[in-house]
DNA sequence: ATCGGTGCAAATTCTTTGCAGTCTG
DNA sequence: CAGACTGCAAAGAATTTGCACCGAT
């Protein structure tokens, strides 16, 4: 999702609740792009009693809300991404490595339309195996 | 995965079995970037002794061999594509039709590193809405 | 007080895998 | 005939959901 396709406001009324708060922060703390589970043990630091599906249900709010994007990338789990300004991808088809890359990329060959169908964002995603495991071979 | 990803050859040795075949011919004759199970469905009328363990095993080979390509979505189920050939995807949010974009978007801002990990393809996805789910609301 | 949010656990969905038998090269 | 491939069924991984209680507004 692209900034400009942030809502300004919840979707839905939305109560400020210590988990959701708690996820975001821990969202907005990793530069990884961690998966659910990871955001999971994260929080789970800080709020030991909360659940997977708490955890699940309030990415998926911050993500409706304008305040996280889920990063699309059809492998086995998905990736949040604590940024929401403009900006591509880079992704490791090895270790599936997540890094961010400036926005050049991702500005260009915007379309407000393709055959008739309403653009809201757009993504750039470059694949391909990251240094570490190019060295290992 | 792009085109000039290809292995010229398979990357194992393969074997030209009659589910192998089948399934190629029926992703081919899909213009709807099909999932594995609708893929399945198609090759069951072929080959009514067919497995979904087969048709998945087979898809990725095809992946592997530069015969398919894999959609990244992210979505619940994954998407294939027969074509190979360099170009784009637009995504509608709300039904999940995939439709090709032609190659302009998809040739432009290719680059070979980026901060120091190796570039084998990019994908420029466009999410949005399609004109059928926007008129209906 | 209302009704959205939460924890829990079971259910779902999608995909992978072990194995014994089959078929290609 | 070797070993790659297959069907089957069970396992596995990731995510969603129903429900009764909790807590933010």
């Amino acid at each position: 999702m692209r900034a400009t396709d942030r809502p300004a406001y919840p979707a839905t009324p939305r109560r400020v609740t210590r988990q959701l708060e708690t996820t975001y922060r821990a969202l907005c703390r990793a530069a990884d792009h961690p998966t659910p589970e990871q955001i999971f043990q994260a929080v789970r630091l800080e709020l030991p009693d909360v659940s997977r599906g708490t955890v699940y249900r309030n990415l998926q709010k911050l993500v409706a809300d304008g305040r996280a994007q889920l990063v699309q990338l059809s492998n086995r789990s998905a990736r949040y991404d604590g940024r929401v300004d403009c900006h591509d991808h880079f992704v490791c088809s090895a270790c599936a490595l997540v890094i961010d890359v400036g926005p050049p990329g991702a500005s260009r060959g915007v379309r407000r339309r393709i055959a008739g169908h309403r653009v809201g964002s757009h993504t750039l995603t470059y694949f391909g195996i990251c240094r570490d495991c190019e060295a290992e071979g």
